[in-house]
DNA sequence: GTCTATACCTCGATAGAC
DNA sequence: GTCTATCGAGGTATAGAC
């Protein structure tokens, strides 16, 4: 019981440090021992728990995967559903930027850890363009091509991050730093349904 | 004379090669031994001609950067330069998708190379955000966060990709492939549009 | 379960023949 | 200028003490 506490919280302290490492320098360019001096133990705890790195990587999208992927989007109200995606969405992107930040990499570069990580996505895609095609029946989504439509939606989704990159470039206007998820989602929403020409009633 | 028409063969197919596979594996992720193998040339030559793998890194931007990122965008026609942007960029993207591939990786990694490339990027992000102001004032664009605006702009435009790994879910509709340079880029700047809220006279 | 020490491999870079 | 052979550093994974 007691060692059971045990391996579970360094696990979790793996689990953490590989998270950050990995969004921080990619899977390759982070080495076990980088993992295990952020967690605090010692080298051959990765192995013993996981296996090896690349089971770091698997078991890490198994323990934060979150719930919402699973949801159905009922597609009766395209423009509710999509924007419930949109609010989805960057709640997960605010609670793990790490996560995303990974998984925009291995998508990048087609990694081979992909093909285990895909399902994942897919699932949220497909919803997407699922919502996009019943909003264009219904009328409240104009747009020519549902491949690209997906590709900016996403992009727009994806890339709305506080990287430090970017905010040199970026913080020196409103200075409107600190402002909350509700805003945010509102930012993306609106520029969303935008591009897909929805009009407010 | 021939010598330099041989060794300058060398470079490019070692700068071919690395521009591959570093699009493909991210620059950790690929050894000096893959570059040499794709390019067909003996192990030596990457220090031999650039001095290290990292030199080759900045040797592809150096050789491949685009002459539209000097380009000043006059802001007196907002919506003609964020169009001509547009334009300037996907055919960049057309072009090169593994430069902007490994571009972005780079970016979402924070990678300590990133220093050297920062400059090519910013140029283009600056005319981008400086455009979105000038047509904000002009009461053409619509928004209200400069910052997360640039953001969803950069993200549709550099997302949109011809990627394996979106196009197993997206082919399966219109059976549009094939479709012009000139077709992309009427998505993308409707859907930009869009999202900025211009209306078409 | 956790540690240290180490085996074994592949990396990037270079020396030296051609 | 280009090659092969090799060095030293640093990678992952594991054996064995505790």
């Amino acid at each position: 019981m007691k060692a059971d506490t045990q391996a579970k919280d360094v696990k979790l302290k793996i689990l953490d440090a590989a998270k950050k490492l990995f969004a921080q320098k990619g899977f390759e360019g982070t080495t076990v021992r980088q993992i295990c001096d952020e967690a605090g133990v010692a080298l051959a705890l990765v192995s013993y728990h996981f296996g090896g790195k690349e089971n770091v990587f698997y078991a890490l999208f198994e323990a934060f995967t979150p719930e919402f992927l699973h949801k159905d989007y009922a597609l009766a109200e395209p423009v509710e559903d999509l924007l419930s995606l949109i609010r989805d969405f960057a709640r997960f992107r605010l609670a793990e930027p790490e996560l995303i930040n990974l998984l925009q990499q291995e998508i990048m570069m087609q990694s081979p850890r992909l093909d285990k990580v895909q399902p994942i996505v897919f699932a949220l895609w497909k919803q997407l363009r699922a919502i996009l095609q019943a909003g264009k029946a219904t009328g409240q989504f104009e747009y020519e091509s549902l491949k690209h439509t997906v590709h900016f939606v996403v992009g727009a989704l994806i890339f709305t991050r506080n990287s430090s990159f970017f905010d040199q470039l970026l913080q020196e206007d409103g200075v409107q730093t600190n402002e909350d998820e509700e805003t945010l989602i509102r930012y993306t929403s609106d520029f969303i349904l935008g591009g897909l020409r929805y009009e407010k009633k």
